[in-house]
RNA sequence: GCCGGCGUAGCUCAAUCGGCAGAGCGACGCAUUCGUAAUGCGUAGGUCAGCGGUUCAAUUCCGCUCGCCGGCUCCA
């Protein structure tokens, strides 16, 4: 008779069978209608299941985000139930959950509509009032391939083919049966709130050769309130899409005339030029000179790159003097040329080189995305040539490096992925294995939590990704450590060692931005617009109360921006409107500091003080607010100094 | 590049079942001189993305091209 251990360390003893369902009816009403599956000595099953002896059990519930996934699996099961009662003709492909949500991969002859979402939508509502329960079955894998060929269903013939367990589990509620792994909700009634949000295209298996599917996408939630508060904060994150801000902010615009090549503006400027200070500033402190690199060389030394080979769908060509040139789509060949200048020796290892280089790449016109994904982009690349025991320290340092600016200045959050040797590479097994186990080992000595990405390492060696998020959650590849043992070799690279002898050196290629272009789209999305005050385009906007005072406005405005105080961003508001409008307009542009000036302030020879998000923080002498606002752009404050105080 | 959607004033969006295109915000002008998120009145602003076709007539219907948006693939 079965003893059951819940993770609390209780114990109940029962003289029967019992199902996982029972016995969270057992423990309690909520805890049953909450319950979702329940983990069996480790397993995830379904509620129905029945414990026959001695085990370890913890009911999984909506609460939770395991249940939460269960939820959501469900739900691509009955919304792919809905699509066989609406299309009869279709075919099934996969339907996993994703982050927020879930989806379904459909082979239909005709796209779906937004329209037929809303349908899709009734339908499911339909499903989910008839309530039907959750079975599954077990089945021999030759028996599944034979019952799936027979109802014409190529794509899931195709999946059980390509495993390699002797059995599957089928599920089935109402009329639809698919190949599940599950574990699934007891019923379809227990889905309550739930979106469809949009139709893709999406190819079979990830495959750009297979054929196109049609993609739903869709999410659910315990509640509808979670629900809602979901589909709400999707819409605000609209307001902070850098594409809308930039506009809005005039930082840059995109042109019908250069699709991919961003035009930035002078306030998009004293953005990147801030950054770009930043970086040349932290690159002296950790020993980098920089180097400038020309944008087009002859195709020749693309051929010796393996460029030419390798990366020619993603170059622009043009000729010079009858002589082929390619426009540089990497930085790393200019540079290695920087060191093939003259002769090394051990002593000037490691060599670090840094480069805020243009380059120019021919990506799919699908992939293009404001700032994120474009056409020529500044790298702020690096190239580091040392001797192969130097290796670990130097990528440590990158490491460090890429925290240090990520974590400590900009309170970014970050995944880091350890990408390793693509079907197009260079160079053979061996050194490929060498190079991804120093990334590896690099990585594991920082403790860093990292994901495998299979085959998406550069042709020339595998690469250690850094992640950063969008507003919407996407991530996109900025900061990237690639190690290098081909690009020394192909291009016979020296150094004299300390036994007077030729040695090959390794090179390690980085960036830490990524690109100039994409880390500001992600500055702006993180910081919603408003901007610290070191990158803020405009720091401090003076407000005078009516025209009369306009000369006090410029007098604090020269005060403020003089000499020998760091360069403070300032300027006035000389319209003719009332404060209200002007203080309503500095809100709208993000301006840290608004300063109102008027007949009191003259007085005093002092200036009111509001701060964008303290709002009003009272008058205070013009030396004052200086030295304040210079300590805040200074030590790069991500909040004002008076937040703590307010 | 592929699938689907979209393209009207600087921005956000109406309208025309084929018959000379409209609002709010913004810009500009005048009045107002104002104290912490929108003062009032007025003016200008559009080859209805581009090219071609159907038609007496096309912003509207059809085709192509370009661009944008959401995905897929790809990537910094």
């Amino acid at each position: 008779m079965p003893v059951i251990t819940f993770p609390d360390g209780t114990q109940k003893h029962y003289d029967s069978p019992k199902s996982a369902m029972q016995i969270a009816e057992d423990i309690g009403p909520r805890l049953a209608k909450a319950a979702v599956a329940v983990e069996i000595d480790g397993e995830l099953k379904d509620l129905n299941c029945v414990v026959e002896n001695d085990a370890a059990i913890r009911i999984v519930t909506i609460d939770e985000p395991e249940g939460l996934d269960i939820l959501r699996h469900s739900a691509a099961h009955i919304m792919a139930e809905a699509v066989q009662r609406l299309y009869p003709e279709v075919k099934f492909a996969i339907g996993p959950t994703i982050e927020n949500g879930f989806y379904y991969d459909f082979d239909v002859p005709k796209a779906f509509s937004s329209e037929d979402l809303v349908e899709i939508e009734a339908e499911m509502q339909k499903i989910i009032q008839e309530n039907y329960e959750f079975s599954h079955w077990d089945l021999d894998k030759s028996a599944a391939i034979a019952e799936f060929r027979t109802k014409g269903e190529d794509y899931k013939v195709e999946l059980i083919e390509d495993m390699e367990d002797e059995h599957v589990r089928l599920y089935r509620q109402g009329d639809f049966v698919d190949l599940c792994r599950g574990p699934h909700i007891p019923s379809t009634g227990r889905l309550k709130a739930f979106k469809l949000l949009n139709v893709a295209g999406a190819y079979w298996r990830g495959d750009s050769s297979r054929p196109m599917l049609q993609r739903i996408y869709g999410t659910a939630f315990a509640k509808q309130k979670e629900l809602d508060e979901h589909l709400h904060r999707l819409e605000e994150a609209v307001r902070r899409d850098h594409r809308r801000l930039g506009r809005e902010l005039d930082l840059f615009s995109l042109h019908d005339e250069g699709p991919g090549f961003p035009f930035f503006h002078p306030h998009g400027m004293i953005l990147w030029a801030a950054l770009e200070d930043f970086w040349r500033k932290e690159h002296r402190r950790r020993g980098y000179g920089e180097i400038k690199t020309p944008i087009a060389l002859n195709e020749t030394l693309w051929r010796q790159s393996g460029h030419w080979d390798h990366y020619r769908e993603n170059m622009y060509f043009t000729n010079i003097d009858d002589n082929a040139y390619a426009i540089k789509p990497m930085n790393c060949p200019g540079s290695v040329l920087v060191y093939k200048r003259r002769m090394h020796s051990y002593r000037d290892l490691p060599l670090r080189y840094c480069e805020l280089g243009l380059v120019h790449r021919h990506e799919l016109s699908g992939t293009l995305h404001g700032l994120m994904r474009v056409r020529s982009f500044h790298q702020d690349d690096a190239h580091i040539f040392m001797t192969p025991d130097q290796i670990q320290e130097e990528i440590e340092g990158v490491i460090d490096f890429i925290d240090y600016v990520y974590r400590d200045v900009l309170k970014l959050k970050y995944q880091v992925e350890l990408s390793t040797k693509p079907d197009n590479a260079l160079g053979d097994d061996e050194i490929w294995e060498l190079a991804t186990d120093a990334l590896r080992q690099a990585i594991e000595a920082k403790g860093l939590p990292y994901e495998i990405n299979e085959g998406d390492g550069a042709f020339y060696g595998p690469k250690l990704d850094f992640h950063l998020e969008d507003s919407l959650g996407r991530t996109w590849q900025c900061g990237t450590i690639q190690l290098d043992f081909m690009f020394p070799e192909r291009f016979e690279l020296t150094y004299v060692g300390e036994d007077g002898k030729e040695h090959r050196p390794v090179m390690v290629h980085r960036v830490i931005f990524g690109a100039l272009e994409r880390f500001i789209g992600i500055l702006i999305e993180h910081f919603a617009g408003a901007f610290p005050a070191w990158l803020a385009p405009v720091q401090a906007r003076i407000i005078p109360v009516g025209e009369r005072f306009m000369d006090y406005a410029e007098k604090i405005e020269q005060e403020l921006t003089e000499k020998g105080y760091g360069d403070l961003r300032v300027e006035i508001d000389t319209r003719d409107e009332k404060v209200g409008y002007k203080i309503r307009q500095g809100q709208v542009d993000k301006i840290p500091y608004m300063l109102v000036v008027g007949e009191k302030e003259i007085a005093n020879d002092t200036v009111a003080v509001r701060h964008r998000k303290l709002g009003d923080l009272g008058s205070m002498s013009i030396s004052c607010f200086k030295a304040l606002l210079a300590n805040e752009v200074q030590s790069k404050a991500l909040e004002p100094e008076l937040a703590s105080e307010k």
